[in-house]
DNA sequence: GTATTGACTAGAATAATATTCTAGCATATA
DNA sequence: TATATGCTAGAATATTATTCTAGTCAATAC
């Protein structure tokens, strides 16, 4: 073999530049729709490179997917921690979901894309030990003002269905190409519509 | 070609057969897991009985959806119209939704797992179809009890997302695997949380 | 300075699997 | 009986994920 064309160097740079290839062809036509064919030449490495650093499509799609939920995951939890009352928090929340799928598109087209999906085995662990996690600092917020009388006493799935679940529809909506609500006004009702569905009679926040 | 052996016979039938043999698998698997041959295999249809009824395995998963998710929205329209209050119909929607994923499981595993992927052109019009005439039933319903006075005068997408949402999210995390609250629990608990997020002060159903 | 080593890359070869093709069978109807 | 039509079977083909072989490059050892 000869190989004296442009060659790329530096490992990392190289492996950023397939994980971005990847990013873009899987949030716009979408993960089995794109061929590592596609990876390949968007990105501009070979396939015996791709292979290199990723063990398969499936393996760089969960590195891709990882990447995404946990700066989402990261960045709430960090919103989060500064908040002090239980009807802030629930408006931040809301508020940093909707501003960072607006904010990353490509990123939330494909993390939602792929949410339900089958990953390898060992990404399948470590996702749901990033969930677990995560949802364990959202839980102990919610318990801490259920202790102290603010929110009603559901269970933590409960609570958490409330409070993202409505948040998630309407995201799933806005991909699905319905036009609605601007995200900004949906934040304000949503928000709103949660504290009533969650805090305790009397409890003002 | 020789042929003598046990050939089936009866169109309708094998389709039938297909249909079936795939949804089990792709409930099972997933849809990208599942190869034709599976399907072959489990249906007992030769590969060219399976093109001859289905243009490709993509139509073939279509035809599945469409099938599940009809039924879905058919029984949800039929029980939603029994209702009369406000109240009432927010817990039969939850209700039944919760119910018809626990009674479908097969239906509901499949049509949660493909919810966001794109399918043929053709189906994605049929189903955005079906999904729209559901989506505007669903809204005359609230429309009516919103100039009611019963519920708040709320964008319909924030509505749906409200009322849909935490049913959604709890419906995932049941198929991630998280055990949570029963299903009949759930559904009173969401029930009434999400009456207090939508109804109007002061109204009581 | 040269040899060696290990990380990395290229592109061809292989393997898995969706789809197409060719032809046989079965039933209805003229 | 003849013919048309719908269905089925299984081989052939095409597409695409993955593996394999043969390098290149940079750093370190000697």
């Amino acid at each position: 073999m000869k190989q004296k064309k442009g060659r790329h160097t530096g490992s990392e740079s190289r492996r950023r530049d397939i994980i971005n290839a990847a990013l873009a062809c899987f949030s716009k036509i979408g993960f089995s729709e794109t061929s590592m064919d596609d990876i390949r030449s968007r990105s501009g490495a070979s396939t015996g490179s791709i292979y290199h650093h990723f063990k398969s499509k499936e393996q760089l799609a969960a590195e891709v997917y990882i990447e995404g939920i946990g700066n989402y995951q990261e960045e709430l939890i960090r919103v989060l921690k500064g908040c002090e009352g239980p009807r802030e928090g629930i408006r931040a929340l809301i508020t940093h979901h909707l501003t960072w799928i607006d904010e990353n598109a490509e990123w939330s087209r494909y993390l939602f894309q792929k949410r339900h999906s089958v990953f390898m085995a060992s990404a399948e662990e470590k996702i749901a030990a990033m969930n677990r996690e995560f949802g364990q600092k959202i839980v102990k917020f919610f318990s801490r003002h259920i202790a102290e009388g603010a929110l009603r006493p559901l269970p933590p799935d409960i609570i958490i269905s409330l409070a993202f679940g409505p948040c998630m529809e309407i995201t799933r909506r806005h991909f699905s190409g319905h036009a609605g609500t601007d995200f900004h006004e949906a934040a304000e009702l949503l928000s709103e519509a949660v504290w009533r569905a969650l805090s305790a009679p009397g409890a003002d926040g």
